[in-house]
DNA sequence: ATCATATATTTAGATATATAAATATATGTA
DNA sequence: TACATATATTTATATATCTAAATATATGAT
């Protein structure tokens, strides 16, 4: 492998790594079970999460930013919905695997 | 839904994202790749990742939390493979996302 | 135009994570 | 036992991310 292909590896591994950090933090894999389960206005996710408004808007902006959901403007309200149906396997893939392996997952201190 | 079932579902959100936080680095991520091809031991990977052998072990260490990977003794080396083949459809989901996507994920600088 | 509401962005500070180097442990061999 | 190699762990530091608050922008209503 050339040094050119090689660097273009290490971009894609970190385009990859990028996308999970979508799922790395438990607000925006929140949402994006919400959103799972049908599309919602900014304020009613806001209502839903116990976070501040701004950081729903931070955390849609990243999902967005990733592929996982896409919005509309719908009067002084905007509407996130999901994008991409591939994410519903992901996602239900993962819950296995973590019920699968909770006792460990929990204890896990290291970075 | 009261506030003790509330609790649990932040701290299984919590869990989810620790799982996912396992993909999101670069490193962790080739790993993962490279396992997904075969065993190997923790010298191999240290010669396939131009990164220092205490990084490649810690990062084998959250692997392993996570459920990724599990390990065995073998002599003086420890082999390493992957624990669970849903990984394998995680993954390539998550390719073929991002290749759909790749324009969006590299321009995004929050969080 | 002014105001109220919804959403987005920015900022500073706190926390978490990554990196590299040093050190510790464990296994096999002379 | 002493030594060499493989792996794991720890430490200090750098970097990235998260949080909360403040502010900016955009939309609809009066």
């Amino acid at each position: 492998m050339n040094p050119i292909q090689k660097q273009d590896t290490e971009i894609q591994n970190e385009l990859y790594a990028k996308f999970f950090h979508g799922l790395s933090n438990p607000t925006r894999f929140r949402i994006v079970e919400i959103l799972l389960d049908g599309e919602k206005t900014v304020s009613e996710l806001v209502d839903m999460l116990s976070v501040t408004q701004g950081q729903v808007s931070n955390h849609l902006a990243c999902l967005k930013w990733c592929g996982y959901v896409s919005s509309k403007q719908d009067g002084k309200y905007v509407i996130y919905r999901m994008t991409d149906e591939r994410v519903r396997t992901i996602v239900q893939l993962a819950k296995e695997m973590v019920s699968d392996n909770a006792a460990h997952i929990s204890q896990c201190t290291r970075m």
